[in-house]
DNA sequence: TTTGGGGGCTTGGTCAGACCATTGATTGGG
DNA sequence: CCCAATCAATGGTCTGACCAAGCCCCCAAA
């Protein structure tokens, strides 16, 4: 007994996060799938014992998540079915936690360069023709110069997300639009403090050619050097200059 | 009128939604911030009208995502306070969603290489004397023979965790201790199932230990390197052989 | 004056029961 | 045979109540 013993707290157990481990439980073993549909809401209060309150609060966990798609009504589609949506619950995350930690806007910068380069050395790898047909289809779009800043702030996440897709990488693909997502307020907010708009789309779009180009042609190395290069040139000599002061931590 | 129109569906916002956009805007505008309180259930119930069902679960999703924290009682630290845990939340969205999307257990590795080869670059440009200390305890308790599976697997993951947090990147070293404890459950089972524990055991630590070296040496290159090439090859060899036919999917 | 204990208040946690809104299925009439 | 009214299932919401955990404060005893 020399050592002081470190009495941990015994976790209070609340209720709703019992029934969220059973159903975690059932996702995690495998036995509920995507597209499965979970007994109503009512049933699982039978079925567990518990007051509707809880279950509804381990449910809202879990679509937070988007790991559940709630339907009313009747018929196949209605009830609690299990969904995948990686992508939405995680931007929603990564936005409340940039904004609460404060990370650094460097530090986004640094995530992007790096999960975007992995992701286009995958995408010049393995890019289907559909996947290559979307990203000229932005590529396209972008082109027109009667684009507002909004649309274009678009269609510049979406070129991102086709490469990040065409990697064939869910996972990555999933933090990569998701980061990419969590900073488009701010992005937005940097165009619109733009003095010479048209000079920033020419550059962007410039880039974004020379980025595909390399990706269609299967360049590995060079599609990931120009995407690095493209995310933290433009960080590096456009947003600091916009935000500086003002905003150096995360944007809102 | 040619086009055919894609009437979006207008969102149904729930009651429960509504609350969570206020706090959410709240915090997004700095007017939250880590620390803080909310106001308590009851009172936020006569704030914005609505039932404290309501309140209670968007609430809940805070909590789900790490950004609050409730404690009972009164004084300075109850009610629901606002908090920054990015990891927990970050972990638990990563084992369901690998549980099911079913990532491929390649993804997994190959989003583990690409974080971590930029954190061990990051680490050693900047790692200070104490993340050093941290990652040599670390190693020496690995040296440890006796040290259980379970054992040298905590300590495996807090040796990466260590680089990762060292490399000075919130969101990185967040991003990457979630992917990591994501799949804790997945390496330890292949712990379990290798025929000759010793042996990996004295290759990882060897590994761990050229890693280190070369991160207290401030050699970004190489750190990086063997950073990645240890993780591909500890998956390469040892990983599939386990799992194999079993579970080539997503570990559970 | 100090110390110890106990009551009470605040706060989150839970429950029961009711009603509403949406949506697909059922059924009956034309 | 088709269409429309009706019904039933399901998630969404609200009310009101009680429980349990903790802190605060006051009072009694040393």
């Amino acid at each position: 007994m020399s050592e002081p013993i470190a009495w941990e707290p015994v976790p209070r157990s609340r209720t709703f996060e019992l029934v969220l481990a059973r159903i975690e439980e059932q996702i995690l073993t495998g036995n509920l799938r995507v597209g499965d549909r979970l007994p109503p809401e009512r049933e699982l209060v039978e079925l567990l014992g518990v007051s509707r309150a809880a279950v509804r609060e381990a449910l809202r966990v879990l679509e937070a998540q988007g790991a559940l798609r709630p339907r009313v009504g009747t018929g196949p589609a209605s009830g609690s079915v299990i969904a995948a949506m990686p992508s939405a619950g995680l931007t929603q995350f990564l936005r409340l936690h940039m904004a609460l930690a404060h990370f650094p806007f460097a530090d986004v910068v640094e995530a992007r360069a790096t999960l975007e380069r992995a992701s286009a050395r995958l995408a010049a790898a393995q890019a289907s023709p559909e996947h290559l047909s979307t990203m000229r289809d932005r590529l396209e779009r972008m082109d027109d110069a009667a684009l507002s800043r909004e649309e274009f702030n678009d269609c510049d996440t979406e070129f991102h997300a086709a490469i990040a897709e065409a990697g064939g990488n869910r996972l990555m693909a999933d933090m990569t639009i998701a980061v990419r997502n969590a900073v488009r307020h701010t992005l937005l907010k940097v165009f619109h403090g733009l003095d010479d708009w048209e000079a920033t789309a020419a550059r962007l779009r410039s880039e974004h050619h020379a980025i595909y180009n390399a990706v269609a042609a299967g360049d590995s190395e060079r599609a990931g050097d120009l995407t690095e290069a493209h995310i933290r040139g433009f960080h590096h000599d456009l947003v600091y200059s916009v935000l500086d002061e003002s905003e150096s931590g995360a944007g809102a």
